[in-house]
DNA sequence: ATACGTGCAAAGGTTTTGCGGTTCC
DNA sequence: GGAACCGCAAAACCTTTGCACGTAT
């Protein structure tokens, strides 16, 4: 039922869905087209752009708005939570087991959920031992 | 532990508040801005993205990014869930009952957690029942 | 009186887009 | 060969910021 949103298979896209399938780092634009460039040195920042959404319509990677400056992106598109630590702003992947309750309780109040994204604003593990030696 | 803030009281940023907290649309800026020019047509653009966000980093509003297009706001800063209808864009609020639960699992995995944000892509109710009509 | 906050406008940063050339099919 | 895609640069947007003036305390 999703129409064809690639009429065509470029190196550029091949490249791109490449660095943010490799990578746990959830870059942003910015980061894969440095990325890019080592591979493909001619590549343009607007092809990144391009192709990055058309990936996420897609489903093939996931757009994240955690950050609230710089949208990132996610190589696996399966339901998992995220932490962005407010110390040292890593964005951490989260295992979740009991997500589908959550969406079982949406769906019974009549909405459709085609994508599920749970975010969590804190301290990564590192930086919450820290805070614990100088603590306060 | 909070510094102050605000170190004194005045009229916009009455008004802003004002106008988050008693809507439902989990407004913009821009939507923002242009309530409240009918009340205080002198008001800056400027001066709502400056205190909309310091009421944020208060905690007396919450910042949504789920539109990722633009910033939203929202009154309620009780945890709740969050959908943005990916037909007619509205953002609805979800009552959750069980999102403590998932904050324990990653709370025992070592991380602190300030604050939680669940969202939703799919169809509101609205939409979805639409969508039954002229199913495919 | 004084320093904090506002209004205005310019600047900053991210993302989109128009266009001519290139490449995939 | 022709449509789809790219590279480049300009434009569009959202948001922040500098500065002079106004205002709460």
């Amino acid at each position: 039922m999703k129409e064809a949103i690639f009429k065509r298979k470029t190196n550029q896209r091949e490249v791109i869905l490449d660095i943010v399938r490799n990578t746990k780092c959830h870059p942003c634009v910015d980061n894969i087209y440095d990325e890019a460039r080592e591979i493909m040195p001619r590549i343009s920042k607007g092809t990144v752009y391009r192709n990055i959404k058309l990936l996420s319509q897609a489903g093939m990677v996931l757009e994240l708005s955690i950050d609230h400056n710089v949208l990132r992106y996610d190589g696996s598109t399966h339901t998992h939570g995220h932490l962005l630590c407010e110390n040292c702003g890593a964005v951490t992947d989260i295992e979740l087991t009991s997500v589908s309750e959550l969406e079982q309780q949406v769906k019974q109040q009549g909405y459709k959920i085609n994508n599920t994204i749970v975010e969590f604003y804190g301290l990564c593990t590192k930086c919450n031992i820290k805070k614990d030696n100088h603590s306060n």
